[in-house]
DNA sequence: GATGGATCAGTGGCCTAGCCAATAGTCCAG
DNA sequence: CTGGACTATTGGCTAGGCCACTGATCCATC
């Protein structure tokens, strides 16, 4: 590498361990070979033998998939899939889709406007304060010509800690990154900044006057805003 | 089989694997001594002494540990924790609380209520007729006396497939277990079967109909009833 | 005929020992 | 002060081996 390359460089280059590629190239296998569940791997001395890896190398890789759920490895008798392939992220099963918008946009209305509604039931004082703190951020985010990405994050996160229930916020955490992308999409629009705010204005006016039912209606015109949004782009494609 | 016992045997006796010891070993010193992200762990040498155990095995939990995103492991340099923890997994998160009941009657609450009004928007025929399917399979459970547990999953299954939204199934199959356990406190409820399958038929119909919101309202009040029991025993306690 | 014990082959669990490869720090030459 | 070489430390992976568990089979016993 000599002086000028002072652009990004080409990668971080993650290291991949064998055990990673292993497991790939099992579940590789598997779906080849049709598999499913109560079906049996080879034998760990003849799976490995064949990978052309040590015994020890296929042991890891079987601990990967076995904490993942892919397979279940019973001592003395062998290694069952479960047929469950990587069910247990929602991720990464959407990401595969192209058009996986509507979906979001879906899943969104369903949580967040239970989510809004919680929120207005049980909301604290503090929870309020860190609500309109979130308002001001976008505010003043806005005012200086910002997208507000991260004061829109700033809100959804300050409404969902207000519903105080734990399995929602978890939920919500999981599919975060898919959120994220939308939102993205969603205030690049021109204008749309400042219409987001004024949906994020009715929705903790309706926290404040702990009104569930006003609540849960102004979070599901917020997010059917967004949804022209991505539905719109949907088409451009 | 011979007749005489049917009382349930003790356990099937989960065995717990080495590597799953020392990674909860590991985790649990993590926890005792503080470490945040970006601590370090000791090399795998010393560490695999000190707890008694092989390189290998040692290996096999870091494996373990890294799947789950608590640790990342670098070649030549070191384990690295990142203070993840397991947030990954929403079910484990929730399943240490004792009263998580109310949280899973509002996620259903949530979740259900759109895949019923999304089912009855998107429903095909085919839908409709394995709907009807799970009425009927539950129909005959509960007139044979049975509980009817698999007919009412069955049931729950076959909307949300019909919602046609992988994102929604996803989310619901995570949380399966889950809603699994209160599926069968509910129904364990004397009447509550019979109720449970009218309050079905309310959903079916409005699915057939096509009628959104009368679907949305029809799943609201069966998860409602559902939700009932689940206070109810929580007084219990 | 049914039950229960012994046996045996196949399979995973775990270990020891060792070499290879990457990293980061140090030191030295230019 | 920069760049390269060296070195200690650390993880990556392999080989080979013993032990424990499982399931099937056979056989003695009741």
């Amino acid at each position: 590498m000599t002086p000028k390359a002072s652009a990004e460089l080409p990668t971080p280059l993650t290291r991949t361990r064998l055990y990673e590629q292993v497991a790939e190239q099992i579940t590789a296998w598997i779906r080849q070979n049709g598999l499913e569940a109560g079906d049996r791997l080879p034998p760990e001395r003849e799976l490995a033998s064949r990978l052309g890896v040590s015994r020890a190398t296929l042991s890891q890789a079987l601990v990967a998939l076995e904490v993942v759920g892919v397979v279940v490895v019973r001592h003395g008798d062998g290694t069952i899939l479960t047929g469950k392939h990587s069910e247990s992220r929602i991720v990464e099963a959407i990401r595969a889709h192209a058009d996986r918008m509507p979906e979001i946009i879906d899943i969104r209305d369903a949580l967040e406007t239970k989510i809004a509604a919680l929120a207005a039931e049980r909301r604290t004082e503090d929870d309020l304060a860190a609500i309109d703190a979130a308002l001001d951020t976008m505010e003043e985010a806005i005012t200086h010509g910002d997208r507000g990405v991260e004061a829109d994050e700033q809100f959804h996160g300050a409404v969902t800690t207000a519903a105080h229930s734990d399995l929602l916020a978890q939920t919500m955490r999981e599919i975060a990154s898919l959120i994220r992308e939308s939102r993205l999409e969603s205030l690049s629009q021109p204008g749309r900044p400042r219409n987001s705010l004024n949906g994020h204005r009715a929705i903790a006016d309706a926290i404040r006057a702990r009104d569930p039912e006003a609540a849960a209606a102004a979070m599901h015109a917020h997010v059917e805003m967004v949804s022209d949004v991505a539905l719109l782009r949907g088409q451009e494609r």
